[in-house]
DNA sequence: GCATAAATGAAACGACCGTTTCAATAACTG
DNA sequence: CAGTTATTGAAACGGTCGTTTCATTTATGC
């Protein structure tokens, strides 16, 4: 009978936290300057997420699904057409905002573990999980398709990691396509 | 004439704070609970270090030295060796802490490039010329050498990333080999 | 032992933190 | 319009932060 809630308020508020996030990063985060450029009050952060904890776990959350959803959408007719893809997209300018904060939050996580069971988990799992079915659906046996899915994406998460420090195109560029060659060739199902 | 300074000094404290840094992380570091762990005060950390920020940098600097010195010393017959010994001794038990920590410092100092200008840029070039000067000792031009030492420490690295959140040693152990064989068939002086 | 400067202790400063309290407002139902 | 509840604002609370101030202790060369 009285005001209905607005179930949308939290999603908006989830969006406009993480662009803020994408800006400023985790580690510092607080809550005055977090809901003055967001146009709210820490008041109202509190009174949605029940605590800054709760509010950042929900957040990662978005992050994860974000990145994968980005990511999911990329094919391609061979595979090393579509790994090259997929590097071309995750070191893209535009991409740096979002690995800067997925390798700020992993270093995070891997700290408190408890907290951050969730994101550790599907931040290896999500990818797996899509790199191997790819792999999968070609009638590569699904043991050896995440084996070989492993081998991905520890390659293209240490590429990014040395691309992110050194923006180096050039050089990282290269060492991908080297290892992508070297990878192809030991393609389990040729 | 007076009480001479104790050169001494700085280096053990150094020394504690760091071994503070692998139990508790760097992201909620504060002085007044390391200086009580450590059995000293914040007035002495600052008295030798002259802020908080310049002595996390301190400490990096010789976090990073002590990763880098831990594993120059690994040799072996061939390249293969030499790799798989690497990956034995990051994925050990007893480094861990130390990655843990290397990770955390990573995701840190990608948000401030000013700040960790010199970690950034060491933390990828003293692996790269360690692995680099190896092949170059025995022919491989010192160009293809940085690409290929590059695709080897991104592996490792993107790896190591996965296993430290997982610890699916199985499954990561079976892709490090799956990499390996794969890259040293493609070892560009073969 | 005395002068001198390095090193440290104790306490305070102003600022900011996450969170709570209390009250006001807003949006809906009947 | 009245009643009800979701939502928000303003201010305060206790606590911790990095840093500074001021005084004291400590170890050495003369």
């Amino acid at each position: 009978m009285p005001r209905p809630v607005n179930k949308k308020r939290p999603a908006e508020l989830e969006d406009a936290i993480l662009r803020y996030l994408l800006k400023h990063g985790l580690a510092g985060l607080s809550l005055r300057p977090l809901a003055k450029a967001i146009g709210s009050s820490p008041r109202v952060l509190l009174y949605h997420f029940g605590s800054k904890e709760k509010m950042v776990v929900k957040v990662i959350a978005a992050i994860r699904r974000r990145q994968r959803d980005a990511f999911a959408k990329i094919q391609a007719k061979t595979y090393l057409d579509a790994y090259r893809n997929v590097w071309k997209e995750m070191s893209a300018p535009a991409s740096e905002p979002l690995f800067r904060l997925f390798f700020e939050i992993y270093g995070i996580a891997l700290r408190h573990p408890r907290r951050y069971q969730a994101f550790l988990r599907a931040t290896i799992r999500d990818w797996l999980d899509l790199i191997a079915a790819d792999l999968c659906s070609e009638g590569l046996n699904p043991q050896n398709s995440r084996i070989f899915a492993s081998v991905v994406l520890a390659g293209l998460r240490g590429f990014m990691l040395d691309y992110c420090a050194t923006h180096d195109r050039r050089r990282v560029d290269c060492a991908v396509d080297l290892w992508l060659n070297a990878l192809i060739q030991n393609f389990p199902g040729r």
